[in-house]
RNA sequence: GGCUCCAUCAUCUAAUGGUUAGGAUUCAAGGUUUUCAUCCUUGCCAUAGGGGUUCGAAUCCCCUUGGAGUCACCA
């Protein structure tokens, strides 16, 4: 027996994975993102919208959109559109038709309804004055503010005047445990957290822990991937699942995104709207990447291409701790993503910033030698603009460092060799020049590399001036030489 | 305040109970570059504190401290 053990281990092991993975597939993953209509997608809910649709990819499942508009419906289609067009521009995409739950009304009605028949659900009469009072009382004496259950049982002639709110009910005493792949098993104790709250308002409209709980049950959503400041919602929802006889989902609740401080990310922490980040230059892969290594890593890779992000993506590996939100490695990872595009992406990418490269003849050495430099695309944009447009004004020290003993002179003597000089085309052809210029005069690099940059660019950094020549022309460098004299002598 | 969660460099994060606590970003120094940036090399920097369990703890348990989230007829 030890020996048939010993021997079929591995094949055991082995196909175990295999019904491991097959059983995984006919269990189809259905996860959603579901967003309030705030009119924009949020940066915090694109993670986890992410990590959603990563793992519905990944299974060939289903990432299904809804927006959360049971409240404030006023505007919840334009902000779907801001979702979508967000999507769109970071090469997201969702199944299906986009879910409104202000169309859906009627299905809440039906389901509050049926609880209500059940006898799992009840009308409470408490006015809003009659519930703030208990609730100072409970508060005076430092106790939980709840509900008191007093319309529960009840069966007498209802008060007048009074729209009657729905309250479902809710366990008297014992404990929920919400199974979290997170998290792992989080139990609340029903005493603590519990009372039979509120499923359908006065005026009939149902309520957030309600509509969330039937939706994802109706919509089959199966995995629940979401921030963690819904934890404490999560037994509330398992509650409306237990009442109404549904299967309840598997739930990944995510840390926070913080910023500087440790607190939750909010407006005043700037750019909290995705598409900020697009006018900001930044790459969605760039921003994708960035994001998904929040709360999340693979070894010690940092760089992943929305494949390898599928590929190694698995929401059981997210980190159980909040991550503070710093731009330092957006940063480092958008140049890095600018530095290995292709010029022709690159020049598709810039016509957003206004720049039309298609005609100039020495695209390729400007965007070669200058995405090297950028962080954003919006830098490479202005840096490409600098030196494309002759400088206006000269860099007061550099000029001072620069433009001192003879360096008019040289310069003169720099633009004379330009002018006899013929088949200038490549870096290298106006570096010839240079170099013949150091040699006849016997100086060093410096002595006409430090005034000839100031004419170019205006002050004492930036890419190789042969570059900076091959991409101007001659004809421009002679012309940026003169102003330069003309305005420093 | 109740409840819940969390705790490794400044930041993002690795580490079957056995590593010299690893990588990345930032920062610093050096090299390359006539300059700046890139790039390369090197360096600085962490297991919150205290108890246990164990031959051995960043890892398991308890306490303390600190932080966060949440407590609506908002979502």
């Amino acid at each position: 027996m030890m020996i048939f053990r010993f021997l079929f281990y591995p094949f055991l092991t082995n196909d175990y994975l295999k019904y491991g993975t097959l059983f995984k597939r006919l269990i189809m993953v259905v996860t959603r993102f579901a967003p309030s209509p705030t009119g924009y997608l949020h940066i915090g809910g694109l993670r986890t919208a992410l990590l959603c649709y990563l793992w519905a990819r990944k299974n060939n499942g289903k990432f299904i959109l809804r927006i959360e508009d049971t409240d404030q419906s006023r505007n919840s289609v334009e902000a779907a559109e801001a979702i979508v067009q967000a999507f769109k521009w970071l090469g997201l995409s969702h199944d299906g038709e986009i879910e409104y739950q202000s169309q859906r009304m009627d299905i809440y009605k039906r389901y509050i309804q049926k609880l209500l028949d059940d006898g799992k659900a009840y009308h409470c009469y408490m006015s809003k004055e009659e519930l703030n009072e208990l609730r100072e009382e409970q508060m005076a004496r430092k106790e939980r503010a709840m509900y008191d259950g007093r319309y529960r049982d009840f069966t007498g002639t209802p008060p007048e005047g009074v729209e009657p709110v729905v309250r479902i009910k809710a366990p008297l005493n014992g404990s929920i445990t919400v199974e979290d792949g997170v998290k792992g098993d989080v139990k609340f104790e029903v005493k603590d957290i519990l009372d039979d709250f509120i499923i359908a308002r006065a005026d009939g409209s149902p309520t957030y822990n309600f509509v969330v709980a039937v939706d994802d049950a109706l919509m089959g959503i199966n995995t629940v991937i979401r921030g963690d400041d819904h934890l404490s919602n999560t037994p509330k929802q398992m509650v409306v699942y237990e009442a109404l006889g549904f299967d309840i989902p598997k739930f990944y609740h995510v840390p926070m995104i913080h910023n500087k401080e440790g607190k939750k990310l909010s407006k005043r922490d700037g750019a909290t709207d995705v598409m900020a980040y697009k006018e900001m230059g930044y790459t969605p892969e760039a921003l994708l990447n960035f994001l998904v290594r929040l709360g999340w890593s693979h070894g010690d890779q940092e760089i992943f291409s929305m494949d390898e992000m599928m590929e190694h993506f698995d929401p059981k590996d997210i980190n159980r701790s909040a991550s503070i939100y710093n731009v330092e490695k957006l940063d480092w990872l958008s140049a890095h993503y600018i530095k290995n595009m292709s010029n022709t992406k690159l020049a598709e990418l810039l016509e957003y910033f206004g720049l039309v490269l298609s005609s100039h003849d020495k695209r390729e050495i400007l965007l070669d030698v200058l995405k090297e430099r950028a962080k954003t695309l919006q830098d490479l944009a202005d840096l490409i603009s600098e030196i494309l447009t002759a400088p206006v004004v000269y860099d007061e020290k550099a000029v001072a460092k620069g433009f001192k003993g003879d360096a008019v002179e040289i310069l003169h003597a720099f633009a004379e060799k330009l002018k006899s000089s013929e088949n200038l085309h490549l870096p290298i052809d106006y570096h010839h020049v240079m170099e013949a210029l150091v040699a006849e005069k016997e100086i060093g690099f410096g002595k006409i590399g430090q005034p000839l940059r100031i004419a170019l660019m205006g002050k004492l950094s930036g890419p190789g001036l042969d570059a900076v020549m091959s991409i101007i022309g001659k004809e421009e460098t002679l012309s940026r030489i003169e102003s330069a004299i003309k305005a420093n002598s």
